[in-house]
DNA sequence: AAGTGGTCTAGACCACTAT
DNA sequence: TAGTGGTCTAGACCACTTG
């Protein structure tokens, strides 16, 4: 299994040689695995380097470690994975629904004060404006207005737009989406917002501003998105 | 510096001695470290263990380390520190304002089911409950209400829950608060939490729900929070 | 060429858990 | 008592950065 004259570190290899034994379920979730002496032993490997691969993969939450006991496979967690930046399709997939969207409208619209300074473009800009319904198991759980500049994606369609806009933008720019800041605020439905999402006018909803950044830092788009209370809840896992 | 006899770990306590530096300002942000072997020289400990010690203030995000230049104090990230799970007291200084609180009630109940399942405990075991106003520049900002173990802070009044709260738990427990998980919904306020809030009936707020774990993984508190939609908005940053 | 961090070894003793 | 993870040592060679 583990090659040492490859230039991986001999640690990765132990940790990718793990983390197929989990993924192919002959570890599960709460099985104990081998002790570190074992895997020494086995792989004819120092102890501490498998000590470096077994704290790597504990950090990262898939291996929990209990003094005098041994090393066990973690519980996944489905917060887990919904910890980071997802995309509305990832995300209601994981929660087990079925993902899918309705384009409003697809135009390009000179950039106002506010979404230039985001987009960090001047005032005037030519951006592209996508107006979608976001539906899970076909209700109507968000209405999503994303702007983005023209000359990222000179070639952007509508047809492309209602696919994977995340994946193209990553291919087109030879960068991939990192980072984003958010806003979330709370707040009643419009009577354009109510329609939209069939709801009453008034109602609770939860107001998303998000700015996405591409590895260079700079910014790619910018997102308002008005979700249901009724149906959706935002779930955060904290740390310090 | 190092006592090899002590119960502490060496690694430990060239950490805390490093930290106790950057404190001190002997070393600033920015600054080149000495090297692990002048370390390992100067202490007379093993280039492995200085490892491990400047391994964990990496992975804490107070040292940085570059191949073949050396490791250098990180810059003290503003936006690190609001990033995770911080106090209201915190966050609202952050913010530029002055946090105080009220405290509304402080009693011990027996938990609900409800409750008693996110502490883990069982149903009607006895929990504390303190409600309490968060205001920021005098003006209300939240109606808070938390559940705690009394079996975890057997001594804890209502003088010291005024107070520093984290603080004591941290101390009591010799654990630190590292986790939580968190749900963020939109609602509207009740007839009470209005009042409590000075805002409208059916206005809009903020709902969080937390749950604060100790490092054991043991939950220690449950929390619900009202915030006012007018005067409150989330931010938080993403990644992937 | 000298210095740095990255990886790795082959041992050792400790504290803890289980039987 | 045997097995586990936690800590520690005194070396070694590598890849990388800088003078």
């Amino acid at each position: 299994m583990i090659n040492k004259k490859s230039h991986l570190p001999i640690y990765y290899q132990l940790e990718e040689e793990i983390k197929k034994l989990i993924e192919e379920k002959q570890l599960q979730p709460g099985d104990l695995i081998p002790s570190e002496r074992e895997f020494s032993e086995t792989h004819e490997i120092s102890r501490m380097t498998v000590r470096q691969a077994i704290n790597n993969l504990t950090s990262e939450g898939i291996l929990e470690k209990q003094r005098g006991k041994g090393t066990f496979v973690a519980q996944a967690k489905l917060e887990q994975s919904l910890q980071g930046l997802t995309s509305f399709s990832e995300e209601m997939a994981a929660r087990g629904m079925e993902p899918s969207s309705r384009m409003l409208s697809f135009q390009r619209v000179k950039a106002t004060n506010h979404v230039a300074n985001r987009l960090e473009v001047e005032e005037g800009t030519e951006i592209y404006e996508i107006k979608r319904i976001r539906l899970a198991d076909s209700i109507p759980m968000a209405y999503e207005t994303s702007y983005m500049p023209v000359t990222l994606l000179p070639r952007l369609t509508e047809e492309v737009a209602s696919h994977s806009l995340y994946g193209y933008v990553e291919n087109e720019q030879k960068q991939s989406i990192k980072k984003a800041t958010q806003s979330i605020e709370a707040s009643s439905a419009t009577k354009e917002e109510a329609t939209i999402l069939e709801i009453e006018e008034k109602s609770s909803v939860l107001l998303f501003h998000r700015t996405g950044y591409l590895e260079n830092q700079k910014p790619f788009e910018v997102v308002k998105s008005i979700y249901r209370a009724d149906r959706y809840k935002f779930f955060i896992q904290l740390e310090r």
